[in-house]
DNA sequence: GATAAATTCGACTTTGTCGAACAAATCGAC
DNA sequence: GTCGATTTGTTCGACAAAGTCGAATTTATC
């Protein structure tokens, strides 16, 4: 495997991923990343990490057939695979050892 | 200020600083970082990115007189400015966000 | 000048970001 | 039934920001 480091927009993109549990695409997934974070980032750059991740092998996509729902193209969900929980755990647990012990809540100590 | 948002190495040395509260240099930072995450970032990285959080304003230098061991030049230490600690946090809270409430440990289900 | 401690520089790769173009499907009108 | 309009969704291309590092430079002491 190339690389064991995530960014930070990669590791927002695959929690959603695993949030939405091998359902979700382009449009649930940023909506997701939205509605939890405040941030909102541009389909494109959903799409683009979406893409980057599958070629690391950390997620991996299946195309469906479309629904009955007025036109469009058939959904392209995503799902975690082995390889990819691992890297996310692991580039979680590098925060969460650096953080470990430090008050920084809003009225912590600096 | 210009972007609130965090690359992951940036949250990384950002807690490292905090963590040495005002006497981490280059040096130990990059010592933190790896003995608590694993990770061994060359120092020209850790600069590289001192030097930009400080350009963020994330992040203040005050250079010290050298000691007294033999040779070298004055240490430039670095604590968090009051914007850095708000990026910081909100940065984790972003990331906290998203995690909550998914059980990913070793032996979670995917 | 040699040695030591520490930082800066320059160059390159990987990630982040997005708007616009493209693709696939359905609907209605003819 | 087939052709353009409409809808839903994805891919492309291009550039900005962050990550990465080795080598060069600076500042001191011996």
């Amino acid at each position: 495997m190339s690389r064991l480091f995530l960014g930070e927009f990669e590791q927002l993109v695959l929690l959603a991923v695993l949030r939405q549990d091998g359902n979700g695409y382009g449009v649930t997934l940023r909506r997701e990343i939205e509605e939890r974070t405040g941030r909102r980032p541009g389909l494109g750059s959903v799409y683009t990490t979406l893409d980057r991740l599958t070629r690391k092998g950390f997620i991996e996509a299946r195309t469906l057939a479309p629904t009955e729902v007025r036109g469009g193209r058939g959904k392209k969900v995503f799902r975690l695979t082995r390889g990819g929980r691992s890297a996310l755990i692991a580039s979680l647990e590098r925060i969460e050892s650096m953080a470990r012990g430090l008050t920084l809540d809003a009225d912590g100590a600096l």
